[in-house]
DNA sequence: CTACGGATTTTCT
DNA sequence: GAAAATCCGTAGT
């Protein structure tokens, strides 16, 4: 929060992003999620992480997505929903993966939301208790990990769902016009801020681990 | 800061 | 039965 330059946000400022903002090609919407406000209603109350990383999943050509070759399966049913809807995933057996999809109807577009800040203090405590009560399901003692975890919070794909406490439940919501999961506009971010690169852990999908489809502040 | 291995279970073949 | 859009602790530079 203070690494990436982010003032605290204040509660409830700015605007839900509607249909329209998600109905457009991948890319565009990936990078313009850079700095708008992932809002989650929890156990604990609202979370608001601003976003700081994503990547873009293009559809039934794009090697690295799980929709590859038009692979429609009870777990990639979400892809296909038109722009605006989540798509939640396990993997390595232990984590979640969110993404929001993108373009229209049939096509299996989504952006991964790899890395959130806190918007503000309320919701920085919030994520703290959350990550340090997953932590201790896997026996570890507070003392120790509090530092660890306040310096990577919610800096991953599988650490910020956990921090937002983003699960299976949040699979496949249509999240417009939704109170409790909701994206609402943010900081204003100049595209010269935006930084590119590849994609993370798609070692496997051949000249698509190349794509630069990451990006980040 | 990078590199490596283990954890753990759903998903798909 | 194998792989996985990851994370964490440890060890080394």
């Amino acid at each position: 929060y203070a690494g990436a330059g982010f003032r605290p946000l204040s509660r409830g400022a700015g605007i839900m992003l509607g249909r329209e903002f998600f109905c457009r090609d991948g890319l565009a919407v990936a990078k313009e999620l850079l700095g708008k406000v992932l809002v989650h209603e929890t156990k604990l109350g609202e979370i608001r992480g601003v976003i700081t990383e994503v990547e873009s999943y293009m559809g039934v050509n794009d090697k690295g997505s799980h929709t590859y070759n038009g692979r429609r399966t009870n777990r990639t049913e979400p892809m296909f929903r038109e722009g605006g809807n989540s798509y939640v995933y396990f993997t390595y057996g232990m984590y979640h993966c969110m993404n929001i999809t993108t373009g229209v109807e049939g096509d299996p577009q989504a952006v991964l939301i790899r890395s959130v800040e806190p918007a503000d203090e309320l919701s920085r405590e919030r994520m703290l208790k959350l990550r340090l009560e997953a932590a201790m399901k896997r026996g570890k003692k507070p003392e120790e990990l509090q530092k660890s975890i306040e310096k990577h919070l919610a800096d991953g794909p599988g650490k910020m769902c956990i921090a937002m406490g983003i699960d299976k439940a949040d699979n496949a919501v249509d999240m417009i016009g939704k109170p409790d999961f909701y994206v609402t506009e943010g900081r204003s971010v100049k595209s010269e801020q935006v930084k590119c690169g590849k994609r993370i852990g798609i070692d496997y999908a051949e000249e698509a681990a190349d794509y630069l489809w990451r990006f980040y502040l």
